[in-house]
DNA sequence: GTAATAGTGTCTCTCAGACAGTATGTC
DNA sequence: GACATACTGTCTGAGAGACACTATTAC
């Protein structure tokens, strides 16, 4: 929290009465967005127009807005609507990074979300310098935004194996089949198919779309959505 | 991260140039020290001695130290080992909270630590105005820290389940008996003998202390300690 | 001997993986 | 018909839970 120490004769620069003892920390969000298109995985990248950094992508991110954020999670939120146009991605908390040297400028904070969205969703509106790279060829980032964009390509391979959360990459209707290859993606590991399956039926979070299939040059797939009054987020089995 | 985002005219009020469009947000740190004590949980609260919250029990914490810190962890460990004496803890982000109401002083981030000792390495020495509460206990905490000690609980709950963090709670030597009891107290949740100790067999990372008994009004029990070179984060069966 | 706790053996049921087999479309 | 992909059925082995049984101490 944000209490002195005891022995800490220190106050904060945000509210008036005495100096601060040390040097205030630089506070920023960062987010992670993450999609699928074509069966690979995409995350946003912004061109920065400054220094530090300048010419360089970075992850979407900026300062919190004291005067009317009500938390990071809100600045995480505000700043990727304004750099994709994306109202209400699923969005996770992943880590707080910090340190001297993650930032030219100084000691910084850095809280990093990601999110997760389907393309139709992402396809909308991107502003000016804000693109999707396949996050296998995102090439070096300014800051430490490849540290953080690995952090989150990690928590999301961890939690999917207990969690519906590749659910999110992916338009809302889909076929078992897209839906496998998606966990494998992410997962970096292959699915049986039979015990994918009766696993995912078991979980009961799906939903037939009665007489809806995707075609091909081959039998039609059912298609499925998500049961709109079912959570993804925990699993007690494994998928 | 902390880089202004285009269309964000602001700077840092950490390095000179130009002044900062948004108010600067407060940064902290928050330690929730957890060990077992007779078979309950405890954490370690310090009463406050000055405003806001004068008097009022809150979690360890303080300011990072921006001149000599090297990121956020280190001031967490810096923060407690000042009010605990306790040097080299398991000690593992636990999220970040932030808001404009939950320091008085204004707009703050607190990145929550928490850590994992034995009873042994807590007893050493506390500072005057640090002591030891069982969870239960803990009333009404100063700043959000209530919520903070409940995400830490939560935490090693989830965690337990598949990991062996509650051998942190332990001190060096220990029964598979105290062992389990220590999983069912976190856990909240009952156990069944024979299979907690196949697991705890097949999974290795155990060692027998031969010759070295827990005695009492029975049978002996064997006293085991965790294999030096083991993990204990990351378990791919659950316990 | 009894009480108390430590530690083991065995049965059963569930479930995941393997894999083969069937179904239904295009060409 | 061949082919491609969708989908299902069955076998097997691993492992978790239940629970009873044996072991070793104090008294």
């Amino acid at each position: 929290m944000t209490h002195p120490a005891e022995n800490d004769k220190l106050t904060t620069a945000a509210q008036p009465p005495e100096a601060p003892k040390h040097k205030q920390a630089i506070t920023s969000v960062d987010v992670v967005l993450l999609t699928l298109v074509d069966r690979r995985l995409y995350t946003v990248v912004v061109d920065r127009d400054r220094p530090p950094f300048e010419g360089m992508p970075t992850l979407p991110g900026g300062y919190v807005h004291t005067e009317t954020d009500p938390d990071s999670r809100a600045a995480a939120r505000r700043t990727l609507e304004k750099k994709t146009g994306i109202k209400a991605p699923y969005l996770e908390q992943l880590y707080t990074f910090s340190g001297p040297d993650r930032d030219p400028r100084g000691w910084s904070f850095s809280v990093a979300y990601y999110a997760l969205v389907n393309k139709d969703t992402v396809a909308l509106r991107m502003n000016a310098g804000a693109r999707l790279v396949p996050v296998d060829e995102v090439g070096e980032l300014g800051f430490d935004h490849n540290e953080i964009l690995d952090f989150a390509l990690k928590r999301l391979q961890d939690k999917s194996s207990y969690s519906a959360l590749p659910c999110y990459l992916l338009p809302k209707e889909f076929t078992l089949t897209e839906l496998q290859e998606t966990y494998e993606l992410v997962m970096k590991e292959r699915l049986e198919k039979s015990s994918f399956r009766r696993k995912l039926e078991d979980m009961g979070f799906l939903e037939v779309l009665e007489g809806q299939f995707r075609t091909g040059k081959h039998r039609p797939a059912q298609l499925y959505r998500i049961r709109p009054d079912k959570s993804l987020t925990l699993f007690d089995r494994t998928v």
